[in-house]
DNA sequence: ACTTACATGTCTGCAATATGACAGTCCGAC
DNA sequence: GTCGGACTGTCATATTGCAGACATGTAAGT
């Protein structure tokens, strides 16, 4: 893929704002783009973690398998996030499964080469400190909601999260396409499959939202998806 | 108190292995001391992040309260670790408090002092990134043991931690003193004071565990205390 | 149109664990 | 030594939400 259209798809990254035009020209140069599709799998937990990736479209989630078999999703991935960090944060292996949800547009670079370049300029490191940051803080919020809310709350909120990020403001709400499956969730909550359907229902009950496998509607405004 | 004395402090971090010597004093430099004793707070939620500390002895737990008072335990803390890391991640405020757990002796850093020595050393970055990652993937598990495991499964695998961190090795297993109330080790695992009682004498009468107020035994190995 | 695979809707019982209450115990302060 | 406060031990009871079962619905492929 030609330079210029690296350049192109590594525009929108936060954590790449404010750095020269040189460093992003250098930083196309390292890069290599790939397209994946749903259900295919970017990462198992042991595997050499020697790459950093750009999210440039798409949907990526970010999950753990339990020994029997359950599954727990950690991140849901849209684009302009970045993931497999842990090879720049010292990690020989990979602890988490990342899998398209969506579609994917996925930029890669070598972990070297992107240390490399944040030797050269601190402004990339102090971008990525505060990225990790960022990470680290959702991820507590997450253990608060585990310990703090019920599962109708959890549920609840990741649905006002949802909606926050990767939904569109209408003139009489938010609307999302495509809706996730109940089972997924389910696995982002820790919730049973059969409790999201439920809480999902009620919502629709109370006329908050409406549903299909294909999109979420929510009427109105994102605080009536609160606690 | 004298600069060769903070220098001695600073020796057991590996955070800060490597770093040549002169690195090392202008550290010591710009750090200051200071002594907490229990249940004394060193900061709270919102309280500004300009500070990272370094735990040079005793305890600190970091938690966080729900709404309506509950208590979350995120982490517990003990010599050679480092808190208040939101400072140099870019956050403004904390989102956690900090609090004594057993007196402490604390060394104290303006985040600013802590980013000039960072850019003037590409080393220590990456012992910064590497701690970061550390922490990250604790986080990480403690949410998978919050989903995946059960209460009793939960406060089992915290002993073992527990032990296996601040416990002293003996011929005939691990001893671990002082020992932390039911309350405290509830907090740890997101479960009731009463489950931790019965759990806990569960396990001293299946002779795993021999307990008091001030000291908890381990008889036999570690991995007594698995799943 | 028929088949197949997967997703949703709904019910029921059950197991885990929180909660509340209260007695007993320890320990340091006075 | 005794007093008060915090911690521990043990109930009985309440609640939440998971798990299994099964019917219904939906969409893609042939």
């Amino acid at each position: 893929m030609a330079e210029k259209t690296k350049l192109w798809y590594l525009q929108n990254f936060n954590m790449l704002e404010g750095m020269s035009p040189k460093m992003m020209m250098e930083l196309a140069q390292n890069t290599s783009m790939q397209n994946n599709s749903k259900k295919e799998i970017i990462y198992f937990p042991e595997d050499a973690s020697n790459t950093i990736y750009f999210l440039k479209a798409g949907k990526i989630k970010i999950y753990r398998l339990s020994e029997d078999g359950k599954t727990t999703t950690l991140q849901l991935l849209g684009p302009g996030e970045i993931f497999g960090e842990s090879a720049i944060l010292g990690q020989e292996t990979h602890d988490n499964i990342a899998e398209v949800v969506e579609d994917a547009v996925v930029c890669a670079m070598d972990k070297r080469d992107f240390q490399d370049l944040m030797e050269k300029s601190p402004k990339l490191t102090l971008s990525v400190n505060k990225f990790i940051g960022w990470r680290l803080r959702k991820i507590q919020a997450h253990v608060e909601d585990l310990v703090f809310k019920n599962a109708s709350q959890r549920i609840t909120s990741f649905l006002h999260r949802y909606v926050e990020t990767f939904g569109k403001k209408m003139v009489d709400g938010w609307m999302v396409r495509p809706f996730l499956t109940h089972q997924e969730i389910a696995d982002l909550t820790a919730t049973a499959r059969q409790t999201v359907n439920q809480v999902l229902n009620e919502l629709a009950e109370q006329d908050v939202i409406k549903f299909s496998r294909r999109f979420l509607q929510l009427k109105g405004d994102l605080d009536q998806l609160e606690s």
